[in-house]
DNA sequence: GTGAAAGCGCTAACAC
DNA sequence: GTGTTAGCGCTTTCAC
């Protein structure tokens, strides 16, 4: 707990009467060290119970070995899964990550972003929540591999999803099903995810000649509790509403309590889409329909374009994943 | 993104032609710079977009300002407001966090403990789910400040609730209300949360000489979806059952929609306590009654504890908080 | 197969 | 008020 430092590669080198970059060779399994030595060494750690000092290497390295992760709300389930998979690549390619909230907030944003610069992170993934004012993101994207995921900062490897496709795809559904009064709540934010689902939202109605009515599109900050309070908007403003168009899942389990407490019946009375295809969907009852991402590959598919960017080092053109939605049809939904 | 190695305080050195040790010390707001020489630095600063090396300036000063943060569940707000407190006080103090999500394994536990050693973090905050197995950890706490939230790793500053209280205050609320067959929905794992709260659920009982079914205690390793599964075995299994304890108000959360769903009314057909009195617990309809504990202050104390080890870096005797719960009744409870 | 020594980018005495 | 210099703990040529 104190004053006492920890032993360093001399001390362990002192140990085993070796030099220290006998030491350090038995560390980076470099293969000329006689087994004999090694052993040596081996046990001088074990007695010493030297731990590494991962700053010193990765000044030596210019490298750390970690990469910064940046998303908008680790309490969805949806990062939770992305992260997921984003760490099954780290794991084995040695790397590790450091994770940051923003909780839509451009100004923790930007702070965390200078923080893993400054700490030299070999590559960041970032969710980011802003499309227009990110001339913070320009500057750091410049400077390392850097991953951007559903966002378009341009020049940059980035994964996306049909976003717009899945939206529409979603109220075309609710249109088919006879719905004419169909209600959006989403967050209140410049990202390139919103206004790609907001699209498909309006260009769903264009097609099928509905007018839109924009009380119906129902926009807030971000707030742990805000889709309670969006669902009890349109229910107490808008009776005539008949279903609720999610921007998440999230968002639609908080629509199911708001809804399910009043008495009122999902399906029978409102019906409910979500988005993501977290694994709340399908342990909601009834089922929700919902927009299915592949979460996990997303965050697959991030992980291996960073490590892939950090490995090569040259300046290929950037690449942009986009991967497929598909809509999942579930009981949340019934025809009016 | 490649080759060209970011600019050092040599670079601006050189180019505001004074010393390296000036350029340092314009960083570390030291005051015994001219205000004409400082303004040259800052200059070469701006021009070179120079980007401190923290991990240099880390081994330099063998401190790291980065504290390591371990939890089980990033996805629980429970977490997220801690977290929130926790920053509150890091940022102050110019510390920043790492955050790592264990999701109740303790192998994830172990591996980025020993990361954050290796990171040479100033310090540890940890929510472990583990009592009896810990070796590892008196490892870690013997070397670094080191703060264990809800958990008894004993000789180290730690952060507790009343929790056993807590659970008994809740379990005696739902027998004054009548109840007789309350179940218990909790997580299967050896941590002192789990136990504490276990026992408040059973001395309440043992005080009013009701008998504790065994059956009603359901235990389940941690899944993202588990609230759910636990509800419904209890609504199949044992229909006398006329209310619900839950561990935290996640779970509690899960139950409202699996409750709902069925369309039993809470708390008419069946009560609901939680345990946190998380934003969620007030906007869940009917309110949730549960058990208030002071999670930002959780989080608050443990930064300024663990800041303060950090800081007097002597072995001074170490410190037990032990914050009061508080029973909040709402709507989710009612008498039979 | 092993050691000596330079260097990663910074801080902090210590001189002047 | 500013510069010189010796580390911090490691990796990595380059010798031997």
């Amino acid at each position: 707990m104190d004053a006492k430092l920890g032993p360093t590669i001399y001390d362990i080198a002192e140990k085993a009467n070796v030099s220290i970059s006998t030491v350090s060779r038995v560390f980076n399994k470099s293969t000329s060290v006689s087994k004999k030595t090694r052993k040596k060494v081996e046990n001088a750690i074990e007695e010493l119970n030297y731990i590494p000092n991962a700053i010193a290497r990765s000044l030596a390295n210019k490298s750390s070995n970690t990469i910064g992760l940046i998303v908008s709300d680790i309490s969805n389930p949806y990062f939770a899964s992305v992260i997921d998979g984003i760490e099954s690549i780290l794991g084995t390619e040695g790397y590790s990550a450091i994770l940051c909230d923003t909780r839509y907030s451009l100004e923790r944003e930007k702070k965390y972003l200078a923080q893993m610069l400054e700490k030299r992170v070999d590559g960041i993934i970032i969710f980011s929540v802003y499309q227009s004012d990110y001339s913070f993101i320009k500057t750091a994207k410049n400077i390392i591999p850097f991953v951007s995921i559903q966002s378009d900062f341009g020049e940059t490897d980035t994964i996306n999803t049909h976003d717009e496709k899945g939206a529409y795809d979603a109220v075309q559904h609710l249109i088919d099903l006879g719905h004419k009064n169909i209600a959006f709540m989403l967050y209140d934010y410049d990202s390139m995810t919103i206004s790609n689902r907001f699209k498909g939202y309006i260009n769903a109605h264009r097609t099928n000649d509905l007018p839109v009515n924009k009380n119906y599109i129902v926009k807030m900050k971000f707030q742990p509790n805000v889709g309670f309070d969006m669902t009890n908007y349109i229910l107490d403003n808008f009776p005539e509403v008949t279903a609720i168009f999610a921007y998440n899942d999230k968002l639609a389990m908080s629509s199911y309590i708001a809804i399910q407490a009043r008495g009122l019946k999902i399906p029978d009375t409102i019906s409910i889409v979500g988005y993501d295809d977290t694994e709340i969907a399908s342990c909601l009852t009834p089922k929700l329909t919902t927009v299915e991402q592949p979460i996990y590959d997303i965050g697959t598919n991030a992980a291996e374009l960073l490590i892939k960017r950090i490995k090569e080092r040259e300046n290929t053109i950037p690449k942009l994943i986009t991967l497929p939605t598909k809509l999942i049809i579930r009981e949340s939904t019934r025809s009016v």
